[in-house]
DNA sequence: GACTTTGTTCATTTTTGTTTGAACAAACCC
DNA sequence: GGGTTTGTTCAAACAAAAATGAACAAAGTC
């Protein structure tokens, strides 16, 4: 049997000090209103008030959750552009730190969160198109017609708005 | 017995034609983004689709849900700004007509969604800045204020970008 | 006053989305 | 190779949010 000897103790199941946890439910508020899952806060936001980077363990012991949260959480952290690793040799694990830019992080959520959802609109309107050439009715073929219209509008208003957004966020 | 002299047929279970059907889709996935209830959707989408203002009742026939869901729904779009109610004499129903300009739809959902937690996010902060005082070293004292300092700037962007937001969607 | 229509409320049910944890894979160690 | 550590995957359990529908209130009709 491999003695451990651990550079960091085993955390217990101490609980999360008080400056941390109301960070972390701060956090937990935040995603929510952007329509990510509660571990996503938990996780971004004990990263973003430790010190040092953070292993998977060590989040998985610090806030009480499972693995399997943490690695998802992790990953979806990655894709968004809200943490990236940093190698500890030394140690197998990898090391976590939060992207503490607003633009960055505005950057990652409209990529990917804001961006696909904009392009599926556009397409549906297209389809929405192509299906308005069936109705018969001239009144509500120019009814449809118009309100389409809008609706693309608004897509263009959406998809221009963006980039805006960012560069006023990036500051 | 009162005749009932209806002027609208009662709508048995005609399922929705094509384009409403896709149009309703589309607000359903819209709003899922935003993070409200999919019953929202249904209601705005087929408002915003239909010639004619229509009745609690008409929507709970053409989209096959509740009174209750109907009813709710309806309130939160009028606390959106994204209903308004029409008077039809000559019949007790209240009914309904969808706010198409974006400027107001995006305004009412910044006033409604956005702010109340852009101001609850402030006053958290300042709780935290409060509890900061109590950290003993001054080395993780002076990180944890900088990261609250952080946080405040993230949120001075944020109200800052709401005005600019509404005035480039309001075209 | 008795009855009908319209709409709201809210406890319960249903649906949706998130978290869990066991099984697994990959990489390292001796 | 056998054993250990680290991290991922995914079916099942769970929790949170939304929808339902019965009960109710308000206002109208006769």
């Amino acid at each position: 049997m491999m003695q451990p000897m651990k550079d960091r103790p085993a955390a217990v199941h101490s609980a999360l000090p008080p400056i941390e946890r109301q960070v972390v439910s701060f956090f937990v508020d935040g995603v929510r209103v952007l329509g990510l899952p509660r571990s996503i806060g938990e996780i971004y936001g004990l990263l973003f008030i430790s010190q040092e980077s953070l292993s998977l363990d060590d989040l998985v012991d610090r806030l009480q959750i499972s693995k399997g949260s943490a690695s998802q959480g992790l990953r979806m952290l990655k894709n968004l552009g809200a943490v990236r690793e940093v190698e500890n040799s030394a140690d197998r694990r990898t090391y976590y730190q939060p992207a503490v830019e607003l633009k960055r992080l505005a950057g990652g959520f409209i990529r990917e969160q804001i961006r696909p959802h904009l392009e599926s609109g556009k397409s549906k309107i297209a389809q929405l198109n192509a299906a308005a050439n069936d109705v018969e009715d001239p009144a509500k073929r120019q009814f449809i017609d118009d309100r389409l219209d809008r609706l693309d509008a608004w897509m263009r208003s959406g998809t221009q708005v963006l980039p805006i957004l960012q560069k006023i966020l990036g500051q």
